[in-house]
DNA sequence: CCGGATATCAGGAGTTCTCCCCATTGTAAG
DNA sequence: CTTACAATGGGGAGAACTCCTGATATCCGG
């Protein structure tokens, strides 16, 4: 008997490319597409497929909502996250909603087909540079302080990571927040070590994603 | 005989899909798929195809410069930008830079293999929703204006600068360009001469307004 | 053929950032 | 009350960047 599986994304090329792909699978076959959380939820209801390919990011309700509430409603469906972003929120959102497994969309193909049928299993699957972000926060203990963005800097931090994405040296940035340069680069050590990025570039887009500042 | 197709996309399951799709058609084929803007450009040269089919956020040398200096060596070689993001500056610079057609990834295959087939017939071919973002930015005035953009940097510069927005240091973008790091500085003086911008930060934000990378 | 733009490379001085080390104070949580 | 963290500040070393000064070679348009 074959594996029976929903795609869920957004984008319509894609779905159709991972129809093309899982078709050539002859253990797998694809019982129908859906574009966005609300759509699969249903046809998941419907369908009662055994895996379902789920993107992260879409729109209306996203990939993290759908499958909370699709694995409380069915739990024998097992879902394979499937996302352009290794950002550890994400992936570690997209597991305590209950996915059984998380692919980056930069992975072969081949892989996803094992992940399918390794899901089937009962079995957790993890594409590499995912296992180890998993493994990574696992051992780090701030996994109990939950997720990363608001809480994990402090407001100062917030604050001075904000002069720095618009631009200004250490120096403008102590003058204005009427503190010492050295307090700042404290700071700024501390911005980086706890954000694990070693860039002012990288510094930069992550307060634009934060929405500290803006482009 | 069959129209030639280069697939350019820094997903390999995108690339995966897409290859399955097009191999569906009888007269599309595919000569191979590169994941970076500097390899597809490589390969365009080495395979001259007819087609290229180019995803626009790629990383190391994204999809518009490669589409800018593909087209400039290769005036034969027809490119289709399949992209997730409908923002103008993205379809304008693309269009800018000589691609014969622009295809949201939302969009369905069919449309895909029927923009192929259109520009090889000379014609460009956009989905609707970039259509109606062109229409409207000519009918808009400061269309004459152009001014800061492309016409400002050279394609060297504007390829450091990506490298710069992407958090690299002078040393590894001399490296990944195979020059010396006092080259990559000259172009980095050159750059903040020609922007009048004097940080990385804010270096970071204009290449991200331009396209240059993303966020 | 010449001027301009581009791309390449170098030396040197000064600034800024990164990354260690360290300390003190206050405050909130256990 | 102890522990943890935030915020403050400092020293010092080395990396990275900024800002000058030069130079050479190529290519393109007038």
């Amino acid at each position: 008997m074959s594996i029976k599986v929903l795609i869920a994304d957004d984008h319509q090329i894609m779905r159709q490319g991972l129809r093309a792909l899982l078709e050539k699978e002859i253990d797998i076959q694809v019982l129908g597409e859906a574009e966005d959380g609300r759509m699969i939820q249903r046809m998941a209801r419907e369908l009662l497929p055994d895996v379902i390919i789920m993107d992260v990011a879409m729109p209306d309700l996203n990939g993290i909502e759908a499958t909370r509430q699709i694995v409380g409603e069915l739990p024998g469906v097992k879902i394979i996250a499937l996302s352009m972003h290794d950002d550890r929120r994400f992936v570690l959102n997209m597991l305590k909603a209950g996915a059984a497994g998380y692919m980056l969309k930069d992975c072969a193909f081949q892989d996803l087909a094992k992940a399918i049928r390794v899901v089937m299993s009962n079995k957790t699957f993890l594409s590499p540079e995912v296992a180890d972000i998993v493994v990574k926060d696992y051992l780090s203990t701030n996994r109990t302080t939950e997720s990363s963005a608001f809480n994990l800097l402090s407001p100062r931090e917030r604050e001075v990571l904000q002069l720095i994405a618009e631009g200004k040296t250490s120096a403008l940035i102590g003058e204005s927040l009427h503190i010492s340069i050295k307090t700042v680069e404290t700071h700024r050590q501390q911005i980086m070590v706890k954000l694990k990025i070693r860039s002012v570039a990288e510094l930069t887009k992550y307060a634009i994603r934060e929405g500290l500042t803006s482009v």
